[in-house]
DNA sequence: CGATCTGTCTACCATATGGTAAGTGACAGG
DNA sequence: CCTGTCACTTACCATATGGTAGACAGATCG
């Protein structure tokens, strides 16, 4: 028997509902469908009915389990940020000190970007959400960030990597990444199609650039 | 007496209107209106009658220059990209040589993010509009690429710079800048208000990073 | 077996949106 | 002065959208 839920207002943060064939319930259904759509075609350019419609389900029951497309949205952004974190944490636990550190970071964001690529649509289209919803994201992500600049912090203070401030260093990173795995349509505009082969490509030119940008003397 | 225009369709390119008290033509106040909604609200989420409320204008005046949205958004982006490339190319053809070339171009897109936003705006939004527009864009942007690349490859025979893949090289300082020009919330999750002074101090950053990036030896 | 609850669906609705059709006033030229 | 054109408006319209209300089937449980 599932836990009780709140029976009084519909219920806030749904994880259940029918399980599938390969039994997934329908709530998670819901969740990648809209990932995938908000990451793409954006929030605003995606409709209840266009998401239920892929779903051979009507939007009566997407409403049954996220009672506003605003709290659909929160609910995709809050289990991204999860998702998102549980990554990057697992690669900068495994990975060593220095240079190779951000290496391995940037590795598996790129390994995202193959694996997920909507998860990195999602962030990049957070700007785009304005301040309710970004804010939602960073808060989830916080922690990471102070990991990400305090490691850079004491990599500077060991004279491993040139001095900048790293917050906007890090800063520079996020954007450069990002962009250079969310941008379709620019990467066609400079010939670069976006398959797995080029993504690898650009993979290590940015690892290239960012090593000679950073590293002092040996990594 | 205007030059005469076509009567058999209302008109494919507008350029006129009715003068308001700063001699601006009404299609001009409406591409300056769109161009400024595309880039912040974003183009699906930017509404004919929302626009037309801004303007003090009934939505109807928009379809008579703009027989569509989407003529309006081509329009729009026409217009951006021309200024644009007007921008970068009169930094080009002022800037010296080697590194301070660079320089001088990534100066003049953070004076131009400061000046006018919501060019860079649309230019972010780009990657979200999907192929029609964002080609219609990127071809008329086209030239300057050619150019930064040709530059780029020969400061690197030079030895100059750094060998890098010219295009993805490209691409990454176009992703940072932009990212670093653009992505207020995201800024404003790392402690960087939009002001002024902080996009100065980012401007200073990136060009300190693509410096010890790029740079060999002298500039 | 009957009551209840859960998940999904059918039936609507108010509003907003892009767009069409048909005016209306100002003004220029014959 | 009259006619036509230009710039812009009022009147509509079909469609799509997010959301509400309520029915209905199946499971669960007393």
């Amino acid at each position: 028997m599932p836990a009780a839920r709140d029976r009084s207002r519909p219920r806030p943060v749904p994880a259940g509902g029918r399980t599938d064939a390969d039994g997934v319930t329908t709530s998670e259904r819901i969740l990648d469908a809209a990932l995938a759509s908000f990451a793409t075609r954006g929030y605003e350019a995606s409709s209840l009915d266009a998401l239920a419609l892929g779903l051979h389900i009507r939007k009566q029951t997407i409403l049954y389990w996220f009672p506003s497309k605003e709290v659909l949205l929160e609910a995709v952004i809050d289990r991204s940020a999860i998702e998102l974190s549980a990554a990057l944490e697992a690669s900068l636990t495994t990975a060593g000190t220095g240079w190779s550190r951000v290496d391995a970071v940037v590795r598996s964001v790129f390994r995202l970007a193959a694996r997920r690529p909507e998860l990195l649509g999602l962030v990049r289209e957070m700007g785009r959400l304005g301040t309710p919803a970004a804010t939602r994201f960073v808060t989830a992500v916080e922690p990471l960030l102070q990991r990400a600049t305090g490691f850079l912090e004491a990599e500077m203070d060991a004279g491993h990597m040139r001095r900048h401030d790293p917050r906007l260093l890090l800063l520079a990173i996020y954007s450069t990444v990002i962009g250079m795995v969310t941008e379709v349509d620019v990467l066609r505009a400079f010939g670069e199609e976006p398959t797995a082969r080029s993504l690898v490509r650009r993979r290590n030119e940015i690892l290239a650039l960012l090593r000679s940008a950073l590293v002092t003397d040996s990594a």
